[in-house]
Order: structure tokens, then C-alpha cells, then sequence
DNA sequence: GGCGTATGATTGTCAGACAATTTAAGCAGA
DNA sequence: TCTGCTTAAATTGTCTGACAATCATACGCC
């Protein structure tokens, strides 16, 4: 008897039709978390044999993941991890600073609509709680004060384009060594954030986000 | 004897891995035109008797173009070209008067840093001789006029952020009805804003540009 | 050691297979 | 006629294999 041909199993079971947001949501923890180390060149027969899926899913994970400039294309030689020049890092924070500034005015103006004073109290009161010396309960918890912020300035693509710009930052900063001192800045810059926009109070919402993503600029980007 | 196989032959001549290049090209040409209704799914055998190049290629380009926000991904049905509702329309604008609103902003600081004097020079000699009654030329001016100011402000990933956000606007736009009186009171504002930026006087620039953009979001989005 | 050339590895593209899924069509029963 | 079920057709999602183009390296030659 004839022996049929045998199909590959999937590493993970998966539903039909996500096997490329598998691939992307692996290769993406794999670049934020460092895995994958920037510069390196992602090479599909060894990705295959190690995460699974086959080369045509690959290439389309990759095209989304080059969409949101995590890889680099590189004609005749497939993707590798992109690599960020400070100069590069510094107009990725230009850039939030005037999209978050701007959220954070537009958060405070509309305090009162809708049940956004509710939501943003209940984030409030879990991120003021949280502990400074936590480092991974720290990124979340920042991760919530912003991604609030952004939301209750009610403009449909804020987010995503947000997203795009943190993505990178985070490859960075995953690396960068963040002192007690400097988390704790942090939470009294997120107190002062927060007090303006509770009392509706936008030009001060915004002048403080905008101050403080400059100072994490500043942390974060060799000069 | 055997008839061997034909492969394909791709409906124009192209260079090896540029296939995916020209798919997305031509689609996102046929989006902004109207070639491809807002709405219509892009069914992958017509595209292929239609465009040339296979499955594959078209599915790496819907990557791109899903990523640009062109088309939507629909499980299981494929793409379809975006469509978008004036709420959304509005929240591009806005994104827009910020970060153009910045960009001439920085321009006006940095007129005199490198050719930034010279190369502006260049293009407003051109562009403000053009003829407001001219459709098509203005519209390619009015490309020119921006993103010559986009370029001058130093910051690496701004033009393409804006590159993005417009392409929507332009598939939107290029079905509105363009008087006479709206070319020129375009030109009047962008004179406006070439001499702050010349007179290197980032406050004006800003402002001018800003009020620029939100008229013409007054003009192409129903209220 | 420097330089052109063969060699191998990998990408880019095409083609075909098949399962999963959606939509439309056909049919039975109330 | 309407409703619900079954079937069929169309299309997507994924995997596999083929082959040309291209890049990187090793090799041989001088």
C-alpha cells in the first residue's frame, strides 16, 4: 500500500486561519524580550524547525511584522531585526511626546463624558498602589496609565499608532536598567498626570505628559 | 513528447523580487483612484487573471496593504477595500493638524541649518506659481508643499506617518468636488505658512499650518 | 596577499494540493 | 409561504514542492 503523504503538524494547535498571528505574536515577544537580538537575520528554514508553520506563513508574519518596523526587509536576504540608532529613538519620543501630550489634553477635556471618569479612577487606583520595586508590575501598570490616557482621548487611531511607536522604546528599554529612584519619579509624574485630568485641567494634562516623556527620553536615549 | 509545464508569464516584465512591489502599487493605486470600490472584496483568482503574479504574492501584498490600513482582513473572507465612516475621517484630520502643525513648526526653527533655506526656496518658487484652476497639478503641488515641510523637520519617522495617514484622505478627497475658490484660499494659506517658516518664526508656522489643516478637514469631511 | 570563479545556501515566486469555512441553492416539513 | 436542514459551490488558509535569482563563502590561481 501506497503511503500517503504525510501533512506537518502545527508546533501549537491552532485554529484555521491563525497560524500567521501565531507566527507574528512568537516573532514579536521573540524581538521585545530580546530573543531575537537586533541586526540578526530571521532565516525561515530555522524558524520553521523551531517554532513550527510552514515558509509561505512566515513570509506573510513577516510582512506585517516589517509593517510595523520590527524587521527590516532586505532584498535577496529575508528579514532581520531592526536595529535602532539613538538619533532614531530620540524621534520616536518627538513624536509620543506630541501624540501623548496631545491625549492627555483631550483625556482631561473630556473627563466628564461618559463613564470615563469611572474608568480612568479605576485604573488610577490599582497603578498609584502599585509598588516601584516591582519592575515587571511597573512596565504593566505604566503600560495601563498610558493605554487609558490614550483611549479616553477618544480618537480611534491614537492607539494603534501609539502602539507602533512603544513597540520599539520597549525593545530598548527592556535592556535598560531602571533604578528605584527612577520608577518613583515616575509614579509622582503619573500622580501630577493623573490630578490634572481628574480636575479637567488640559493645558496642565498636557504639559505634564509632554515633561514626562521628555525625562524618560532623557533615561532612555544615549545623547 | 511531454508538454512541460508553462509557468506563468507576469503581466508586465518586472526584476526578481519586485512582484510583490508592483501588486501592492497597482492595488493601492485602484483604492485611491476608485478603481476599487470602498466595501468591494478584492477576490484573489480575479486578481490573478486580471494583475498576473499568483496566490502568494497577492497574499503578501494584502499584508502590506492591511498594514496601511487599505484594506481590511475579513476571517475567512479575505479583503476588502476599507471603508470609512466621517467619525473616522475626523480622527485622521486631527492626528494630522498635530503632527504637520509640529513639523512646520520644527521647519521654521531649522530654515537655516544645511540647504533647508535653499531646498525650501526650490520648491515654493515652483509651487506657488502653479495655477489653482489645474486640478491635477495642484494636487501634486499641494504633495510637494507638505512634504517638503514634513522633510525639513528633521524628524526620521514623520513623513512616513503622515504618508499614512493621507492615503485614506486621498481616496476620500479625490471624489470631492474641488471649486475654483477652494484651490485659492489653499494657495493664499500656504503662503501664509512659507513665510513663517522662511521669517524662521516657529509659533506663526505652527499655528498657520494647524488652521490650514483644519479647514480643509472642514471642507472634505461631512459634519 | 589579492582577485576572479565555482559552490552552496537562501530568497522570491509560481503552482498545486487539500482542509476549513462561508454563502448560496435546493429540499422537506409545518 | 415560511422555516429549518442538507448539499453543493466558491473561496480562503495553509502546506508542500519546484526552480530561477541572488548572495555569501570557499576555493583556486596568480
Amino acid at each position: 500500500m501506497s503511503n500517503p503523504r504525510p501533512r506537518k503538524a502545527p508546533a501549537e494547535t491552532h485554529r484555521h486561519g491563525e497560524a500567521v498571528d501565531v507566527v507574528f505574536d512568537t516573532l514579536r515577544q521573540g524581538i521585545i524580550t530580546g530573543r531575537f537580538a537586533p541586526g540578526q537575520r530571521l532565516v525561515i528554514r530555522d524558524l520553521e524547525n523551531e517554532i513550527g508553520f510552514s515558509r509561505s506563513t512566515f513570509r506573510e508574519a513577516f510582512r506585517r511584522l516589517a509593517a510595523e518596523r520590527l524587521v527590516s526587509l532586505i532584498p535577496n536576504r529575508g528579514v532581520a531585526v531592526q536595529r535602532l540608532a539613538p538619533r532614531e529613538m530620540a524621534d520616536l519620543f518627538e513624536i509620543r511626546e506630541l501624540l501623548e501630550g496631545h491625549a492627555a489634553r483631550r483625556a482631561a477635556e473630556r473627563i466628564d463624558e461618559g463613564d470615563h471618569r469611572r474608568r480612568f479612577m479605576a485604573m488610577w487606583e490599582k497603578v498609584r498602589r502599585g509598588d516601584p520595586s516591582e519592575r515587571a508590575a511597573f512596565i504593566e501598570d505604566n503600560q495601563s496609565f498610558h493605554g487609558t490616557i490614550v483611549e479616553l482621548a477618544g480618537n480611534s487611531r491614537l492607539p494603534e499608532m501609539l502602539k507602533q511607536l512603544q513597540i520599539p522604546i520597549l525593545m530598548f528599554q527592556w535592556r535598560t536598567f531602571m533604578t528605584r529612584q527612577e520608577t518613583e519619579l515616575s509614579q509622582a509624574e503619573h500622580e501630577t498626570i493623573a490630578k490634572a485630568i481628574l480636575d479637567g485641567r488640559p493645558e496642565q494634562a498636557e504639559a505634564a505628559m509632554r515633561k514626562h516623556v521628555r525625562r524618560a527620553k532623557r533615561r532612555s536615549v544615549p545623547q
